[in-house]
DNA sequence: ATCGAAGTATGATCATGATCGAACTTCGAT
DNA sequence: ATCGAAGTTCGATCATGATCATACTTCGAT
């Protein structure tokens, strides 16, 4: 099998934050089950298995919301026996977009 | 005809910025015709017919972005005659959502 | 009174994305 | 070597929302 393409799998891109264009972080905040996801990185300062959060989706769906936060240059992610460990990217999104994460996840929602 | 109802069509309801989740908000936002009008009322700082704005959407797809702007508490309209004049509500969604409108509109879009 | 300009309402289409279940992979532990 | 735990992949469904054209209303000007 293609050594290349397990290693793609288990150390998949993640994208420099300053390419990402707003659009994509916006709709990637914009979810409220992937703002819960980002809400736990953020209060905790933790690393955090995709296992651990307080989601009420399917294993599937939670890997689809986790790709999507990835790709948008919102969390790193990386393996670490069988679990995948996730870290919000706070620095280089503050960086990015000035701001944003404090007035989206500082927000206290209903 | 009913009075009331041609009432409310010229002076919708507003809602209290206050009121309005961050979930709706986060959606009113996540557009690009959107954020294009907001952003030409943000730099501006003008009140701006809904035919002023440099959008390439029909009229009714117009109305509806308005529709999704005005009920997020993001902006205010009024009636001048035959033209609806549209205002930011800085300071209520400021006060809402700190930091919200500066890190979302204060960014260069490519 | 009529006409045009500015929007609105309605109904249809169409694309996207959130969701799930089922089958699969990969690792660690037994 | 086998098993279970943790995710992933794939395909399907389903809801939502962005879009448009058409018809309509309302106001201001002629």
């Amino acid at each position: 099998m293609g050594t290349a393409e397990q290693e793609r799998r288990r150390a998949p891109a993640h994208p420099e934050v300053g390419d990402v264009p707003l659009q994509q972080v916006l709709e990637a905040l914009a979810d409220p089950v992937r703002r819960v996801i980002l809400r736990e990185l953020y209060d905790s300062g933790e690393d955090r298995a995709c296992g651990t959060f307080d989601i009420a989706v399917s294993k599937s769906t939670a890997t689809h919301h986790f790709n999507v936060l990835r790709e948008a240059g919102l969390i790193h992610q990386r393996y670490v026996g069988t679990s995948r460990m996730n870290t919000l990217r706070h620095k280089e999104v503050d960086a990015a977009f000035p701001g944003l994460l404090d007035a989206v996840l500082g927000h206290v929602e209903a």
